[in-house]
DNA sequence: AATCTATCCAACCGCTCAACT
DNA sequence: CAGTTGAGCGGTTGGATAGAT
């Protein structure tokens, strides 16, 4: 049988490794189940199975398909791999956004969080979650589920990732227009970073820092009105044309603790941000440790520097803000 | 070039719940 | 009503790989 071959071709050490952890009784039909990364073999198998006889019962599933695989293996490859409608690669900033916000929402829901991403396996996002969300949160040594985190993803998270979409939304537009280029010209750290959409990881040209000290006493982003330059990175403005469906994330400012809650506006084809924090505490800890000017970010504009904004200091654990935006 | 470290993510596990017998 | 089974969920693990030293 085809897959006896595999199996027995699969000489890796993380099978053995899996088996290991299973139990002695586990052991004893361990040479007829099998474990570990599923081979293209036996994901023909299943998919070729469910397109003639359907999902569900997984496993009588397995043992009809010839799968020597749990009912519950043969799901999670199905539902988190080879689903067509499953999607493959990074999550978009609009995606990422719309974590940010119903994680906000109800927690660890990985799968009901899954339900508002089309394509999105609750897999896939819990492992965001835990790699890019959590990660943070542990370098500024607060729990990812604190209020005061909340306000470092609204104060600081969402502006830079509504910024990218801004981002692409431009480059989309015209990949050489000279007010974008000058306003990453205005920024040496951000500017020389290759703009790559698909890797969320990367910094995007910084809000107006001018605003942050403003932020903290309550400043609306929409009713910017002077500078153009920082009006135009400011002003977030999504359009409903960009690939997520943003009236949900209008729908999603409802809620009252999300850090979206307030924050947004629908006008016309746009959802206008205004990001601000709720608490004073949190931004009292992102106080300066370094010196003017030294950084070129979100919280190092000029004004700022002289406002001394321009450090995280957690609990004494000074992270620049370019870790913190490097994400 | 070799080694170490950090990160990503597929796959596993244990648990809970609902449906069925 | 109790036991069994299937499905689904959230947490965790560890291999692969990229980047740093």
């Amino acid at each position: 049988m085809t897959v006896v071959a595999m199996s027995s071709s699969l000489s890796s050490s993380s099978l053995s490794k899996k088996k290991s952890l299973s139990s002695s009784s586990d052991d004893d039909h361990s040479d007829q189940l099998r474990r570990g990364p599923w081979t293209l073999e036996e994901d023909n198998l299943l998919v070729h199975y469910i397109a003639r006889d359907g999902e569900g019962r997984w496993n009588l599933l397995a043992k009809r398909a010839g799968l020597r695989r749990t009912g519950k293996s043969c799901r999670l490859r199905w539902l988190n791999y080879l689903k067509p409608d499953v999607k493959h690669g990074n999550l978009t900033p609009q995606e990422q956004l719309l974590i940010l916000d119903l994680h906000s929402k109800w927690g660890n829901r990985w799968s009901k969080i899954a339900q508002h991403l089309p394509g999105r396996t609750d897999n896939e996002i819990k492992n965001y979650w835990r790699t890019r969300v959590q990660k943070q949160a542990r370098h500024l040594k607060v729990d990812a589920n604190s209020a005061a985190f909340q306000d470092i993803i609204r104060c600081f998270w969402i502006p830079r990732l509504l910024q990218k979409i801004e981002g692409s939304k431009t480059l989309s537009l015209s990949s050489s227009s000279s007010r974008s280029s000058s306003m990453l010209s205005q920024n040496p750290t951000v500017s020389d970073q290759p703009v790559n959409y698909a890797a969320p990881d990367l910094p995007l040209p910084p809000p107006p820092p001018q605003q942050l000290p403003q932020e903290v006493s309550g400043y609306h982003q929409e009713h910017h009105d002077h500078n153009s330059d920082s009006e135009h990175t400011s002003n977030s403005c999504i359009s409903s044309t960009e690939s997520m469906n943003f009236s949900q994330i209008s729908q999603l400012s409802e809620y009252p603790n999300s850090p979206f809650h307030g924050i947004g506006t629908f006008q016309k084809d746009c959802y206008y941000v205004d990001i601000g924090c709720n608490n004073m505490e949190t931004m009292a800890l992102a106080t300066l440790s370094v010196p003017a000017g030294e950084f070129q970010n979100p919280l190092c504009d000029p004004h700022v520097a002289e406002s001394n904004w321009v450090g995280c200091d957690f609990g004494g654990n000074i992270w620049s803000m370019d870790e913190f935006m490097a994400i």
